[in-house]
DNA sequence: TGTTGCCGTTGATCCAAGTCAACCACAAAT
DNA sequence: ATTTGTGGTTGACTTGGATCAACGGCAACA
């Protein structure tokens, strides 16, 4: 539970110990036993660094590893045929990408930096292995792979069921609350990606997007300056949420 | 409509046995060797009957295990507080149900037969056991997840980024897709869930729903009785899909 | 053989979000 | 300091799907 020393340096240069990673308690190492940890270190091979908007993976790339997010931003997306872009999801710090590949040992979507950013490469034949021998590392990557589908079943819920606004409030909270979880303030952060993006994650059109910022500006819920938010009256987010005044 | 002969029975009842199962192929032991499957049939506790409109587990539910539909049908929805349902996703036989419980180890949607319905109970603890010792076990339940995690995006894709008339025909030939992997008709099919439920899942009013199903009537790509529905130019539903002729 | 209730269809109208277009802010490049 | 380009905002107008409402088909059941 406490904040460790940075990691340590070899002559190998970088080696990477989850179980020096100040991320240990956001990551998939999470709920695991000392001695379980120690041999998490074997797990993790390189480090790979991404520049912003570079891909960390493409669909259809051969799947080989997945990655825990050490530093930096991702989105995820699908393309269609026609050049139609669905954003499946943000990641930060200590989350987990790749687990889509599992399925047919290709990645079905694109991974691209949302700054430059850097990630730790599980080889995903050890990962199977350890975890195997390790029972809290199968447990948890079992969770880890749970919690993305309840996520998406969120994601459906906002884009099958909610209007404009309370999209961008439901991900304006979400956001809130990810940042709180890694130590940041709750209340003011910077989103890395466009207006587009945040549209195309929510299943709106970037102008919608930026009229229901406005809006809420407007209401006194949130400031907003460009990428900059601040979180002025976040049950009144929440609110909006629950039951929208039209509704019904 | 059946192809093989039924499971055996045994002194202490109905004894499940995935060696024998016609599903083999669709369910969870996909791509087992033999001796793996033998020892498959240890994991596979009871089977559990479901009649029509009852709930196989609740939002809230402690999760205990996974299940594999035998026979029938389900839908999985999430509700809002206010009310508002979202369906998201619609299961047949061979699919595997209650994933989304092992992230809190409470379930956090709800499993509805949309007819009368049997499953296989998968104990959770017994299958992370079993599934560090058959790797083939371990591998394809990694697998299953990791689908679930790609038709979600597939899902997103579909209500973030696509119209009602290329969402129902996406819809369609999913299903159409999954019933000929059953050996049933590609063409012609029964859908177990109402328009209301249809609806639900592709984020759309039941009202849109009936009035795109009458538009493929019109169109001579399907014809709709009801629920009964036979595709008449599948190719013409993909085409609608790949390029609505209004976009851009 | 009604009667009841659910499910589906269809029409008329409305409105939230999309589209099109102009303009502004700011950072990077010259 | 000026240009260029990307990202964001705002306004005017259009439209796809929602809403409201009436009605029809069919199965379950008295």
């Amino acid at each position: 539970m406490q904040m460790k020393a940075s990691v340590p340096f070899t002559a190998a240069g970088l080696k990477t110990a989850c179980s020096q990673c100040n991320l240990l308690e956001l990551c998939l190492p999470f709920g695991m036993t000392d001695t379980e940890l120690d041999r998490l270190d074997e797990l993790v091979g390189a480090r790979r660094k991404i520049k912003r908007q570079q891909p960390l993976y493409r669909a259809g790339d051969l799947f080989e590893a997945i990655y825990a997010i050490r530093a930096g931003s991702f989105k995820t997306d699908v393309l269609l045929e026609d050049g139609r872009e669905q954003v499946t999801g943000f990641q930060m710090t200590g989350e987990i990408l790749g687990l889509d590949g599992i399925s047919t040992e290709l990645h079905s979507c694109n991974a691209i930096a949302l700054e430059d950013s850097e990630v730790c490469v599980i080889p995903y034949g050890k990962l199977e292995e350890l975890s195997r021998v390790v029972e809290g590392l199968q447990h948890q990557f079992h969770k880890v792979m749970s919690r993305e589908i309840v996520r998406d079943h969120g994601v459906m819920m906002l884009l099958g069921s909610m209007r404009a606004e309370e999209r961008l409030a439901a991900f304006l909270l979400n956001m809130s609350q990810r940042f709180t979880a890694r130590g940041f303030s709750a209340a003011e952060f910077h989103l890395r990606m466009t207006r587009e993006e945040i549209g195309s994650y929510l299943g709106l059109k970037l102008e919608t997007v930026s009229r229901a910022f406005s809006r809420f500006q407007e209401d006194g819920l949130v400031g907003v300056q460009q990428k900059h938010i601040r979180i002025l009256n976040g049950d009144g987010l929440k609110k909006l949420i629950q039951h929208q005044p039209g509704a019904r």
